[in-house]
DNA sequence: GGGCGTATAGTCCACATGGACTAATTGAGG
DNA sequence: CCTCAATTAGTCCATGTGGACTATACGCCC
């Protein structure tokens, strides 16, 4: 059973899947974008990482190469858009990452990238989210319990007792969010999203 | 200026120099104890990743090996032991990382480790710390204000609302323990931890 | 007592990361 | 009008990560 290109798919290989979405574009573009929106909010942003995750996108078969272009004597740009396949990649790792209660780094980016899911979708999603957040935090309980009534220092408990803390407040997060999508209060989707003015202004003004 | 030892030290490298604290060791007892204390919690454990991480404190000169010994025909263990380089990198890492804000997984580690310290310093780095999370929240507040402003799509914000909410929660928690800390009803100190009987307790069923 | 799974202790390698570097071009200041 | 900094677009490489693999020894079940 060979790991399939999902599988591999890395934090910035899934920002870049995304941001083609949007269009085609050369990788100087989307750095350009993502430090625009603030992306390195969410991961580190560094030239070598993303024209090498291209790359790997590119072998891998998620997205083409349309052309090499270049202007003047400036270094060539290579556009790339989606193929069917990396369209596919981005919802398919959004749906397995948005569930998962370990790796928070990688939750953060399929909750940014949520969007390019519809609505009831990630309504269930996110009901599963929940869930495994409560487990998790009654395992944090018990946990805590069973380390007390054997001694185990109170100073090494500390880490365990901050991450309740946010557990708890993630969990209250994650009920308004799910009450406000529940009653269509908060616009969401693929559509609500590319029509948006605000993002369709930010990338004309990437381009040049 | 080249970088020195301590800014080169990965999680792993500083979860290693802390259990030598506890005592000399070879590599694989270090991953049954973590893996006993539930160190996965905080980092990956894989064999690649220590053995590679040990035989770079060593290269660094933090830690020293001690001697190869070998039962039957059992493989090798080389037992290593902290030098002074390697005492001290621990506490200047957690020194540097306890305050920042940014890398939330090094801040875990940190926090695990902080009980190498004495108890009225953490209490300062604690502070900082929160002054910092206090800045970040009001950089978050008016970062979400004028994205409104600007018609930012609100589906795209959810994200940054979560931040804000772990952000208060983890501010509610630091005072907590700041009190705690300065009301001296919580032990602490590298002492405090070393007496612990049961951490001797779980060394001694880690070796064989 | 023969086989089989797990523990012991570690090596090896493919791939991912991020900092340093290149080289031309535009813009702004004196 | 000349220079210096920043921008544009991308390459290269040292280091770090984690999964796969090796090989012996012990326990235990039938």
């Amino acid at each position: 059973m060979k790991k399939d290109a999902v599988d591999r798919l890395t934090p910035m290989g899934v920002m870049v899947l995304a941001l083609l979405r949007e269009g085609d574009m050369h990788p100087y573009e989307m750095v350009r974008l993502m430090r625009a929106r603030h992306d390195d909010r969410l991961l580190t942003i560094t030239n070598g990482t993303l024209y090498h995750t291209v790359s790997r996108l590119h072998r891998a078969g998620l997205i083409d190469e349309l052309g090499i272009d270049r202007e003047g004597n400036r270094p060539e740009r290579t556009t790339y858009s989606l193929t069917d396949a990396g369209r596919d990649a981005v919802v398919t790792w959004v749906r397995r990452e948005l569930p998962r209660v370990d790796r928070p780094a990688d939750f953060r980016i399929a909750l940014a990238e949520a969007h390019n899911l519809e609505r009831p979708e990630v309504v269930d999603l996110l009901r599963a989210r929940r869930g495994a957040l409560v487990d998790d935090h009654a395992r944090h309980r018990d946990g805590l319990v069973r380390a007390r009534e054997k001694n185990v220092p109170e100073q090494v408990l500390v880490e365990i007792e901050r991450q309740e803390a946010l557990l708890k407040a993630e969990l209250r997060w994650l009920d308004s969010l799910l009450n406000r999508l529940e009653a269509q209060s908060l616009p969401w989707g693929p559509t609500a999203f590319q029509n948006s003015d605000r993002y369709r202004a930010q990338r004309k003004a990437a381009q040049q």
